[in-house]
DNA sequence: ATTAAATATGAATACTTGTTCATATAATAT
DNA sequence: ATATTATATGAACAAGTATTCATATTTAAT
């Protein structure tokens, strides 16, 4: 991307407090505006959103996954593949079935805050 | 939606240790869920997630915004609305310039912890 | 070997979303 | 009034996504 605002504008916009020069802690690391988003966003779906929460104290397996949330399972499949890849579940095999739980207790932390959150709206 | 697994296989799914009647507390309500999917999700892209770093700790303009982000002020505007549409962002408007700040503390709390598990990845 | 059960996956489709472009609004200055 | 600055917004388009459908894979049972 290119520079898109008018220079003039950096010489009279008085919109800031700061010296153009003095932002740095405000502007994050590309890489991690990226990882952030990409976490945040496999959050932002209400299926994921109720697979996780079915998962924050017990791992389960496929079949009753489908059970809680009532839909088909191959879209809980399908999702729980994408839960997988950005390592916010795992799975663990015994016999035929699946049995998928939290990768680590991180996401469970930020689901209960943000819960928290959103009782105290 | 409908029951999507054979009836049978609730009779034969050895899967979970829970009773079938017995899934109270993993089942999220559903406005819950998407409540908090609409949260997640208006933390689900980079552009967005650098808007609210920016603005963790002080209030901005939209042009300061601009800058920082290296975006257009159409693009940067349409986020921002996005943002105060669930209540992320609040508005001051001082004359010809808008200033922007996160409306309350939640969403720093959560970002902060989410970066810190990123760290501890 | 067949059959059935549990889960996974590729393709297709309908829907959503982020950015751009052009233009509108609002406030200030001349 | 006119011009300029700062921000907002509608339409459009490209890119991404969640679900469905059909089918594949894996494991166990008979």
């Amino acid at each position: 991307m290119e520079r898109t605002m008018e220079e003039v504008c950096e010489d009279t916009c008085t919109g800031s407090e700061l010296a153009a020069d003095d932002w740095n802690g405000t502007r994050i690391d590309e890489q991690t505006a990226i990882d952030l988003a990409e976490l945040f966003k496999a959050l932002g779906d209400p299926t994921r959103m109720k697979l996780i929460y079915a998962l924050l104290d017990r791992e389960l397996c496929v079949h009753d996954l489908c059970v809680i949330l009532n839909m088909t399972q191959s879209a809980v499949s399908h999702q729980l593949r994408y839960l997988r890849n950005v390592r916010i579940v795992k799975r663990r095999k015994t016999g035929k079935t699946v049995y998928y739980s939290l990768d680590d207790t991180h996401v469970k932390e930020i689901v209960l805050l943000t819960i928290q959150h959103l009782a105290h709206g």
